[in-house]
DNA sequence: CGCCTTTCGTCCATCCGAACAACAATCTCG
DNA sequence: CGAGATTGTTGTTCGGATGGACGAAAGGCG
């Protein structure tokens, strides 16, 4: 359930709010729901949850459908609930160190269009960046439906942001400090949306959890390998976030005190062993290709050896990550995905050697669920969050007519 | 809220449940409160709390009393509530690895009766340290009032404890594994109630959390210096768990590689640092003391410079801490808060080399507000959590005349 | 000291929304 | 084809939060 602020009492409407941003989420994550399964998920009665159905059809979210030709034992078969045709949507923007993409994301998750741009190396003036990112806007919106509200802006940034204003405070290889990203996008844009910004890796582990490889597991890690080495958390369900918004920096976690210096000062950072840079001179990989470790990595052929020490070194990382957080499921993501193909075993015995047994037992590695899309996809279901929180409100608040707002 | 079921719907039951516990969270949390402020806390309608209050006051758990004199500017003063005189109580169980602790708790944080007894070093066998729990138990227990309900029993285990089941999956210091303590100890008392079993760490900051120097702070640590070394976590208002309720081991984060042998079979962890045993060899304390570490470091007036490494070891350990959660707030317990007040400096120069700019700046370093209590205190807190998720029925199962039962 | 203002408790009617009951609809199975 | 099972639909009930009216108990002010 959505956490709404601790100490507060419930009254009707926060009733009914609730339950009709819970009926949207399940249909949201199941894409195609009947009735019937909603009355047993949600433990409402039929009537309930006609009504809330009915509600949120008026609204323009759902559609109700004849009964669906799957059947399932004996009685009369229940009607279907499934998203609305021209429906609500948003727009997530994946903000890579080497190239922006962005797309246009339907309510239940459907990528509709996408576009992507280089972004200078080094980042570049923030200021040009949103600009190319408006751009990009621009032309994933350009095709919705007239009719169709836009609910807002999800933007991944891979660096620190500030929870409470989603300031970026520090994006190393954005070389950003301190940027208001979403106040400048929204200035190249022209018009006023909700804007969420967030922390690659928390995206990455929101929507591997909600569509990825951690359905249904309310425990887990989701790790990105970008150039920096960072975590996002899931825990009981909702996203670790700490005091500010930056837990989950795993990538200074001490490792070899007398290794190599790190970016952030220190020697030893767990990240000057696996990071980007790392990797890429263990395998001879030059410089310039380190924003593309991941493809590199995909197409390595040299020998294993250039590797092991890299996945040893990955295992004993991931040991310290689960005796801290005890997940059940840990996503290795970005180019760590194609490093994990390619030294499984390692990474494995060292996580084992490592890790206390308790909570080693119970906990598995994989690879995402959704590709090299988790994190755009993160973008989208930030952005979504305030539908679930409050449907009526959200809509009531959306932009409709957003190309014509945005060609003007 | 208290975190039910996700995806579930809410009914109007639910509504009540959760509005009678948030109405008595408050009370147990302020301890005497006007029904004024409960209107202006929860968001709720003066007749609502009146109802609300009533209702409880009817279960016997608060009482109303006139008007208090603490006045607050013009207007009728507000009627008092507070907790009934004869009150539910819970009895909460510091295991620790030389004494358990022992204390008949009421609503509302208070200790009424303390009892204590030696634990054989090296733990002993569970049963016979499951009887003498049982019998402090019964010590605490006898002078409450026939009519007073016995809510449950916390218990609090320097160990790792299975959160789906209570389980003591491992305690080094007791050498326990694999332990099913909760039953034991009923089985030990001859009457069934409910049990909850949890980690020291968590429970301390639990406690810190609710009524000690992290009141109204939703994002804080306490680390748990009780020979081994662990962190109990909350973040967003609640305790962080884990998968399997693991969570905070960072007693065996890799600090020095090339460092001495853990027990745990690893080499080099934050433990073999700044755990009772290194501290004891540092400043030359015999073996036989380190489990009254605390008290030794109190008297300590040998040279600063035999802890200076080791402040310097905390500091950087609690750097990783810093950089994975981002607390607002860490809480040093047991012996580290002894500990932290001999080299505070070294601890904080390490803290602030080590951790990152962003979340190091919004994070204190704290002795605990409830001294040595956090951890009994925190496991008091557990036992009551059943009450304020539902009132009424855990007012239903509760046991009452429970000096006659436990004598019989 | 009396009056006004402010704030709160109490009592009532109201309203919202979930639950329930009864009946019709539509399936499976024998 | 009939029995049983499950769901949709509709009208009613009910729990519980809400809001207004009124009195009560304070402070402030002339």
């Amino acid at each position: 359930m959505t956490a709404q602020r601790r100490g507060l009492g419930t009254n009707q409407e926060a009733v009914r709010r609730h339950n009709l941003g819970t009926v949207l989420r399940h249909v949201h994550g199941a894409g195609q729901i009947s009735r019937a399964q909603l009355t047993a998920l949600m433990g409402l009665n039929r009537s309930t949850i006609a009504d809330l159905v009915l509600e949120l059809a008026s609204l323009g979210v759902v559609e109700q459908t004849v009964p669906t030709g799957v059947r399932s034992g004996a009685g009369r078969p229940s009607a279907g609930v499934r998203l609305a045709e021209v429906g609500p949507y948003v727009v997530a923007v994946d903000l890579g160190v080497d190239r922006a993409v962005v797309a246009r994301v339907a309510l239940g998750g459907d990528v509709i269009e996408r576009a992507t741009a280089p972004i200078p190396s080094g980042g570049g003036e923030a200021w040009q960046v949103g600009s190319t990112v408006a751009g990009l806007i621009r032309r994933v919106v350009e095709g919705a439906p007239a009719a169709a509200p836009l609910l807002g802006v999800g933007i991944s940034v891979p660096g620190l942001v500030r929870r409470s204003d989603g300031l970026v405070r520090l994006a190393p290889n954005l070389e950003w400090r301190d940027v208001s990203f979403g106040s400048i996008v929204l200035a190249a844009l022209g018009v006023d949306v909700p804007v969420q910004l967030a922390n690659d890796a928390d995206l990455g582990a929101l929507a591997e959890h909600r569509r990825g490889a951690g359905v249904g597991i309310d425990d887990l890690i989701y790790i990105s390998g970008n150039v920096g080495v960072g975590a996002g958390v899931i825990t009981g369900g909702v996203r670790l976030e700490g005091a500010g918004g930056y837990a989950g920096e795993v990538g200074h976690l001490p490792f070899a005190p007398e290794g190599r210096l790190c970016h952030c000062g220190n020697v030893g950072c767990w990240e000057t062993e696996v990071g980007a840079h790392a990797i890429a001179a263990a395998i001879g990989c030059p410089e310039s290709d380190v924003v593309t470790l991941g493809d590199v990595l995909d197409e390595y052929a040299g020998p294993q050896r250039a590797l092991g020490a890299t996945g040893k070194a990955l295992g004993y990382g991931l040991a310290s990550i689960v005796n801290a957080f005890n997940p059940r499921l840990v996503v290795l993501g970005g180019y760590l995905s194609s490093l994990y193909a390619l030294v499984r075993h390692e990474v494995d015995d060292a996580l084992a050697e490592r890790a206390l047994p308790a909570p080693h037992e119970s906990v598995t590695l994989s690879l995402p669920g959704l590709g090299s899309d988790s994190v755009l996809l993160g973008a989208a279901e930030i952005a979504l969050e305030p539908l679930f929180a409050d449907p009526v409100a959200a809509l009531g608040t959306a932009l409709v007519d957003v190309g014509a707002r945005l060609a003007g």
